[in-house]
DNA sequence: ATGGTTGTTGGACAA
């Protein structure tokens, strides 16, 4: 089974490069985030004929995301537990071909000063408690998407000026790695523990992408039964050097049938 | 130190 997970920011933006992209990878399952619209305006009719259906989770202007699968989709959450007032469309979760499959988009937290910090920290104890409960449940999952966490400095083209920055800080890689140290796998750096600058993040401005100075922020953390099953772990940077690139570029997971 | 970019949306705000 092969699940790609892609922050496209504003699905309808990148509509011909999203179309184009699932036409080579053939991916049988879609996890989107920043889809920037609607959860009734998501231009589902565009992904039908390339077989698959469309679980989104939006809202107006900002965040969103989306499962798309060529495979039924069960037993939808549109929410992480745990904060009922968060009203922000960041996770949508189903249980695909017996795996229990979300796509996430972990709060940026920056500026750290500001009340989004303190957010995004919630929402990461939040995410640590209902991964808590997935493993006492013994259901095998994959959790994939944009999780503004760069878990360690090989991760990043920058690491001292990168120290202060909500994605980055002590206080955030700690609450990441106490999420990995429930018994989690993060694929991709499991599979290539030498890579460098394995990005998947490049900011628009000042030539990040042409300098390669880039973050590596999207990621697939599994459960043991899933990582039992690990087969490949890739990121694709082709997207990200096309027109009207988004500023991420999807990373492909390859789980053994 | 500042500015550099893109998307949503029609002025900031988010990233």
């Amino acid at each position: 089974m092969k699940i790609a997970t892609w922050n496209v920011n504003s699905v309808k933006a990148r509509l011909p490069n999203v179309l184009s992209w699932l036409n080579a990878a053939a991916p049988d399952v879609v996890l989107l985030q920043e889809i920037k619209c609607e959860t009734a305006s998501f231009p589902a009719l565009e992904f039908e004929p390339l077989g698959y259906r469309v679980h989104a989770v939006g809202q107006k202007s900002y965040n969103g995301v989306a499962i798309l699968s060529r495979l039924p989709v069960e037993d939808l959450i549109e929410r992480l537990p745990g904060e009922p007032e968060d009203v922000q469309a960041r996770y949508v979760e189903g249980t695909i071909g017996g795996l229990r499959i979300a796509s996430l988009y972990l709060p940026n937290g920056n500026p750290v000063g500001s009340e989004k910090y303190p957010y995004k920290l919630r929402w990461m104890e939040r995410l640590k408690a209902h991964v808590g409960e997935l493993l006492a449940r013994e259901v095998p999952f994959v959790l994939g998407g944009d999780y503004n966490v760069i878990p360690a400095p090989e991760d990043v083209y920058d690491p001292e000026g990168w120290s202060g920055d909500a994605l980055f800080r002590r206080e955030t890689r700690e609450k990441f790695r106490e999420i990995l140290n429930l018994g989690l796998t993060e694929a991709f750096r499991a599979l290539h523990p030498a890579a460098r600058h394995a990005y998947t993040f490049w900011d628009y401005q000042a030539g990040a992408w042409p300098r390669d100075l880039g973050l590596r922020i999207d990621h697939f953390l599994l459960s043991p039964q899933a990582a039992d099953r690990l087969a490949g772990c890739t990121i694709d940077r082709s997207p990200r050097g096309q027109e009207k690139a988004s500023d991420h570029t999807p990373v492909l997971l390859d789980l053994a049938d």
